[in-house]
DNA sequence: CTAAATATTGTCATTTGTACAATAACTATT
DNA sequence: AATAGTTATTGTACAAATGACAATATTTAG
């Protein structure tokens, strides 16, 4: 496969391509995850890990395919975000890709630099440098996207570790949001999202150590079934 | 342009459509605007708007053309939804498309058959027949996408007369989310919604006529700039 | 003028939101 | 072991929103 460098005007009309925005949470910032690139166009630029898709491929497939091929990241559940057209978005003729972005936790996954990514690096959200081709507006607009679903979805749970404080859980939406919150006040508003306490603690805090608590997934479908309850921040 | 036929194969090694879900508002229910098909695939299928992407043309404008051409419709506001990728989703060819959708007062625009659409037609978003290739599938997902806009974002007035009651406003929201509310609670709901209350009248209904409202843009606008309110319901 | 019908407003108990204060539990130091 | 420092956790009091329901108002039809 090789059809990043020149030929690729003669290889089709135009193409199709796909990009992935895999964030994670760490050090109380949200991150994107960004590859170098070491082919041209945009050669030695930072990017979000993207290539065409093939022409029998599913989008899912190609998702999962391309992440794991330039980043070796697998078993992560993507979720379609918005479609860039513009004609003028790809130096070398019309290609519309599509955006997958992910959420997840940072050290329990592994990202490595394969095929033409020569370097991988999580770069906190704020401080995105100049990217290849649109992909500061793809990460921007996608942004934007996860912060509207952090308030009627669950998912920031994918961001936390399994077992977090409820400081961390408030400190992740302080973040997204860029406002403040009161604790006993955050406490009381999400007294129906289904959290298991935990008998563990926090370790290596030089003060009083915050119990540890984990989303209970399978209640929270339960829940979601029978009606009862909607997520909402 | 005749790309619709049997030489799509030979045209373009992968080819990049759209798809136009219009939804409109009637008589309590929420519509969606149909064609019937008069080429093959699919011929005399209904289906929704949609045609091929010119190589050169943005995407905002392609939804705009393709509209036009087949509903003679314009001066709509198009929105993205999701696109569709799966490779068996078109007879002739990998074909994949995006979604885009619009909310339109019903009796503002006419629309009309034009180009290889051979009818056109209103249908209550509930009673839409077997469409041509996926577009139940694209119907279906772009509909879930605007009940959820409809909690966070004011594009109810896109679909009410420009002039509208209460009880109409309610009902919208009624149908959408299939379940009744009491009158007087939803009035306290939309207290902080910007709306601008008119000496006019409801006209011809057997009981006491109802007051009528707009909704105040350029209000909402800067509420929201200021940060003071945000559209919840 | 009256009945029928729906619009609109009001009441009240309950729940939720907000600001702030108080207490609890742990670490580090003396 | 006692104490100070630091953060976690819980509590309190008042304002505001919600929800169920009742009461009143305005119009048409006869």
């Amino acid at each position: 496969m090789n059809m990043h460098n020149s030929d690729l005007k003669n290889f089709f009309t135009y193409s199709f391509s796909l990009d992935c925005v895999i964030f994670g949470y760490q050090n109380g910032k949200i991150h994107v995850l960004l590859i170098k690139r070491s082919i041209e166009p945009y050669e030695n630029y930072w990017a979000i890990p993207g290539d065409l898709v093939y022409p029998d491929e599913d989008l899912p497939n190609a998702a999962e395919r391309i992440l794991f091929d330039l980043t070796r990241l697998k078993n992560i559940e993507l979720h379609q975000a918005q479609t860039f057209g513009n004609p003028t978005r790809h130096p070398q003729g019309r290609v519309i890709t599509n955006a997958y972005f992910a959420l997840i936790r940072i050290d329990e996954f592994k990202a490595e630099a394969s095929s033409w990514a020569e370097e991988v690096q999580w770069v906190p959200i704020n401080e995105v440098p100049n990217l290849a081709f649109d992909h500061n507006l793809i990460v921007n607009s996608t942004y934007e996207l996860l912060k509207q679903k952090l308030t009627f979805e669950p998912i920031c749970f994918d961001l936390l570790p399994v077992r977090f404080t409820l400081n961390e859980f408030q400190q992740l939406y302080e973040f997204a949001f860029e406002q403040e919150m009161d604790k006993a006040n955050f406490r009381k508003k999400i007294k129906y999202i289904p959290l298991v306490a935990h008998d563990e603690k926090q370790q290596n805090v030089k003060h009083r150590p915050a119990k540890l608590f984990s989303f209970d997934e399978t209640l929270y479908q339960d829940q979601l079934k029978k009606g009862v309850y909607q997520f909402r921040m």
